[in-house]
RNA sequence: GCGCAUGUGGCGUAAUUGGUAGCCGCGCCAGACUUAGGAUCUGGUGCUUCACGGCGUGGGGGUUCGAGUCCCUCCAUGCGCACCA
């Protein structure tokens, strides 16, 4: 009769149970133990539900929890639901259904689905953030976002209250380095302290707000006036909507947005420091994109204006071809001469009407227009037409490029397309070359390109002759700012953040207008309830869904701010709510954020890599400059577990008919391929009955069989329910237990690397532990262990496993960890060991991987507290140290002969033994050319 | 185009500091027990050769007594960014 030897159903359902209702996994400060952050990305709570990728990170983290417990550490390991968000809004659009509604649901499938894992989180600090006790908290940072500014000397946030002192004592010089944030100063200008106390409570606020780390301004944004909203830019597609397929210009409009730029050098400098890995850090660094040039002015022909350039390259000034304006640029208007107008203005209203994205996926398309104006050249005083085009970007240093077309690509392509018209202009060739390269970077010549490189010798430049380019550089600079038509300065790629949306699923924006001007609640006056609405879309005037809130004001009386916080407000600082989530007076408390500090070992998707990382970051120094936290990093190690794909399958239906042909076969025909449900083609054959069912439009599908089956095509795709190809841990822990999951996830290869998922060996790891479960039961399964004194090799094998689990789980490489505990058990099968004194320890350092059977076996073993309060074993060098040792003896590098030797012998010895050894012999004719010993690894004879 | 990562048996992978390449698992082959089972156990399994041996870590080159590991170069795949002046 079968004997269910190892009931994983049974232990695992008794063992989350009884971690329940003892509350095992509780955690309280305790200064007396050192303390251990682990912490899981943010998970959206999508209504699909877990795949088996997710918890691939969340398994490791786990593990890391439960060993870091062992061995001594207080471990915060919390849980919670980042829950505001678009598709619990589009859901609540289609259906009516309130997407608080949705949004539970789906968190309690979540929840079951994780507790079915067997996961050690405190649930007790669980925060979602779309709940008021949350988004109190992160309208309240708003607020102080709101109610501080940048200062670049002391370099960090300050009370706006202090600038607005400042102000009314000494008004504000531009010059002055102090009010340096950005270029802000430059738009607002100069005035006295008379003249600011004399200013109007708006253009007070409007002044202030160029300088708010949260702030209200004009931002160009993708409108859609068919559906009444502002696109995303992944929203918009070929200039028309994704969605309805309605055109979409650019417009001008006011948005909240956060200062995130005022961080930009210390998001990029203290990426330094952090234990994270490259490729992220690198992402982060290219997103922030700092660069070092200069602004250089050029003066109008016979005209009042200037237009300020930046580049990194002034030291070919003196190949000035051309002046590039954005097609934004606010000169524009300005500068056009009267000959021009209609050419300009058509060709701007073409460029703004075509979003980012159009423009981005059509660099190749060079397009510009001459405005008719010149500027002078500040070096060689000649004439420099001005041009508009779109590959100038307008957010990016001035909006604004001086054309080197002989040594930059994106002019020289611009320059060649415009070749005639420019040379006219010039008198002479746009491709007009200032910097020699050196012979081992020899140029092809500028008929096909332009030579861009940063080596060379400086020619045709006037003061710069003969200089190198980076000393040419350097020598442009302090001429440029000599003659005071410019000044190095520092530019970044990053972008303040939009932070708000038309959306009606997500924090409300703590704020009001009163005279038109944005006032922020009082901390006593939060959390600002998101009101209920009638439809969640956005109103016929175009405003967004708040609007329609009945009766929603501020004192009765003034409207409050209708757009809501973006998905990545919530998640900027949930990792400072774990540490105290019940505090209804700050955030945080300081004993807790004293005691827990930052994150110690965070894991998450790559994909975060610069939206939620670079957010995080920028709150956390935000934080910490307010004095509320004592750290400026969110986390100090931070680990990218890769992806796990899923394997589709697809049929192939012969175009124009109802007939399906085989994989095998599908060359014969024109077809198209189908997605098929990975769970009705088992081993890649199609079960044709259940597809017919599958599908109404496949009930009377035919089929062309190969060996008289239908196989399917195989690729490795994204996991999503769209492509069929999802599988749930749920089926995995029916079939084999939480365990087997856990380990086999660990098993499948390093953490970091993606794989597609496949069940191939699955069994393997299930074995494993119904084979160590055996090592505890006779064959009727009944206890068995023994109390007898372990055996030398007992101990080794016991030991050795201790101290390669140490090692590995330190440096986060689970699936050898798994390996290494099949090795043990294959060991300790073939000495037949059913010792208390080896199995005991082993369950505690299994544990981490197999909780619950660890859980299980340990109690049978006798003990009554949980196996998590254990401590890690120490392993002993006695128990390991060998006295003999195979030497292997290579000749010329290849292993030839295994002789086996003591430990002890010294490097001469061995060199003895090894020359006097028969066996070597045979191998030299002669003495050895060279003897090299290695003691304790390898010997080399080369003859 | 730029940046980052990765290339090892039929497959997933392993190999602290340069020191026996292929641990562990899957799959496959053979056998045992049994009497149909997708169970368990034992042995084998990089390629090639009857064998001795030879060849093998994406390709080519180099450093070294010795290279999967270090250096140069090329190729492939994946991911990210992409007119950022």
């Amino acid at each position: 009769m079968f004997i269910m030897e190892y009931n994983f159903s049974a232990i695992e359902a008794k063992w989350q149970d009884e971690w329940r209702k003892r509350r095992t996994y509780k955690t309280e400060i305790d200064t007396s133990r050192e303390k251990y952050y682990v912490l899981d990305m943010f998970p959206y709570p999508s209504g699909a539900g877990l795949h088996v990728g997710h918890p691939l990170g969340y398994i490791a983290s786990d593990i890391v929890s439960r060993y870091k417990r062992l061995k001594g550490f207080n471990v915060l390991h919390p849980m919670g639901y980042d829950a505001f968000g678009l598709p619990a809004e589009q859901y609540a659009i289609q259906t009516g259904q309130h997407p608080k509604v949705t949004t539970e649901q789906n968190i309690k499938r979540y929840r079951e689905q994780l507790d079915k894992i067997g996961f050690c989180f405190d649930w007790s600090r669980e925060v979602r953030t779309c709940e008021p006790e949350y988004y109190k908290w992160t309208q309240w940072i708003f607020i102080q976002l709101f109610h501080s500014w940048y200062n670049n000397v002391s370099q960090k946030a300050e009370p706006i209250s202090q600038l607005i002192a400042t102000f009314e004592k000494e008004g504000l010089q531009c010059s002055l380095p102090q009010y340096l944030t950005g270029d802000i100063e430059q738009e607002v200008g100069s005035f006295s302290a008379e003249k600011w106390n004399s200013f109007s409570e708006k253009k007070k606020s409007d002044i202030l707000l160029n300088f708010r780390l949260a702030y209200l301004s004009e931002a160009w944004v993708n409108w859609c006036p068919a559906l009444g909203t502002v696109l995303a830019n992944d929203e918009v597609k070929d200039g028309v909507s994704e969605r309805g397929g309605y055109p979409v210009e650019r417009k001008q409009m006011p948005q909240w947005s956060l200062r995130i730029t005022a961080y930009a050098d210390r998001l990029l400098t203290d990426l330094e420091s952090l234990d994270w890995s490259e490729s992220i850090k690198e992402a982060q660094r290219n997103w922030i994109g700092k660069s070092e040039g200069t602004s250089i002015i050029f003066q109008l022909d016979g005209r009042e204006e200037t237009i300020e350039v930046f580049t990194t390259r002034p030291d070919t000034i003196f190949g000035v071809s051309f002046v590039t304006l954005a097609p934004e640029h606010e000169l524009v208007n300005k500068v056009t001469v009267a000959e021009y107008r209609n050419s300009v203005d058509e060709y701007v209203t073409m460029a703004k009407n075509r979003s980012e994205r159009e423009r981005m996926a059509d660099v190749k398309r060079i397009s510009g227009q001459f405005t008719g104006a010149y500027v002078i050249h500040p070096f060689t005083g000649a004439k420099i037409p001005v041009w508009i085009g779109d590959y100038v970007l307008a957010g990016y240093g001035t909006g604004a490029v001086m054309a080197v077309p002989a040594h930059d690509s994106r002019d020289y392509g611009f320059a060649k397309y415009f070749e005639s018209q420019l040379t006219e202009q010039l008198g002479r060739s746009p491709f007009l070359q200032v910097i020699e390269a050196p012979a081992d970077k020899a140029h092809e010549g500028y008929e096909t390109a332009s030579y861009d490189e940063k080596y060379g010798t400086l020619i045709n430049s006037g003061f710069l002759d003969g200089k190198e380019v980076k000393a040419a550089i350097t020598a442009a600079i302090s001429e440029i700012e000599n003659k005071k038509i410019g000044q190095g300065r520092t530019n970044y790629r990053l972008r303040d953040a939009a932070f708000g949306r038309q959306r009606y699923w997500g924090e409300p924006i703590p704020v009001y207008y009163k005279d038109g001007i944005p006032q922020t609640l009082d901390a006593s006056e939060l959390p600002l309830i998101l009101p209920e609405i009638d439809k969640y879309q956005p109103t016929e005037s175009g405003e967004p869904p708040l609007a329609r809130a009945k009766d929603w004001k501020y004192k009765g009386e003034y409207e409050y701010e209708a757009t809501t916080m973006p998905g990545w407000a919530g998640s900027s600082w949930y990792f400072l709510r774990y540490m105290d989530a019940k505090n209804d007076k700050e955030l945080v408390s300081k004993e807790a954020v004293g005691y827990w500090k930052n994150v110690d070992f965070y894991l998450g998707g790559s994909e975060h890599a610069t939206g939620h990382l670079l957010y995080v970051r920028f709150w956390t120094k935000f934080l910490y400059d307010l004095g509320i936290i004592p750290m400026n990093e969110p986390a100090q190690k931070l680990i990218n577990q890769g992806m796990i794909q899923g394997v589709s399958s697809f049929v192939y239906r012969i175009n124009g008919t109802n007939k399906f042909v085989s994989a095998g076969l599908k060359n014969q025909y024109q077809t198209t391929a189908l997605h098929v449900d990975i769970s009705i083609a088992p081993n890649n054959e199609l079960n044709i009955e259940q597809f017919k069912v599958w599908r109404e439009d496949f009930a009377n599908a035919e089929f062309i069989l190969e060996d008289g089956k239908y196989k399917v095509g195989n690729e490795v795709e994204k996991m999503s329910k769209s492509k069929f190809n999802v599988v749930t841990p749920d089926d995995i822990i029916e079939e084999y237990g939480a365990d087997t999951l856990r380990l086999y996830e660990m098993f499948l290869g390093p953490l970091e690397q993606s794989k597609p998922w496949s069940t191939q060996g699955i069994s393997g790891v299930h074995n494993f532990l119904r084979r160590l479960w055996r090592l505890f039961h006779d064959k009727d399964n009944n206890f068995n262990v023994s109390n007898d004194e372990p055996t030398k090799a007992e101990l080794k094998t016991l030991h050795k496993t201790i101290k390669k689990v140490e090692e590995d789980v330190e440096r986060f490489s689970f699936n050898t960890t798994i390996s290494n505990f099949m090795i043990c058990v294959n060991e300790l099968t073939d000495l037949k060991c059913n010792k208390r004194a080896i199995l005991e320890p082993l369950m505690i350092i299994l544990s981490p991987y197999a909780p619950h059977f660890a859980e299980e076996l340990w109690e049978q073993l006798g003990n009554s507290e949980s196996v998590t309060g254990a401590t890690f074993p120490q392993w002993k060098e006695e128990f390991l140290t060998e006295n003999e040792f195979e030497y292997p003896v290579s000749i010329n590098g290849k292993v030839k002969i295994k002789i086996k030797l003591s430990l002890q012998l010294s490097k001469e010895e061995i060199e003895q033994a090894v020359l006097t050894s028969d066996e070597v012999k045979k191998f030299m004719q002669e003495a050895p050319k060279k003897l090299i010993v290695v003691p304790g690894r390898i010997v080399n004879i080369v003859i």
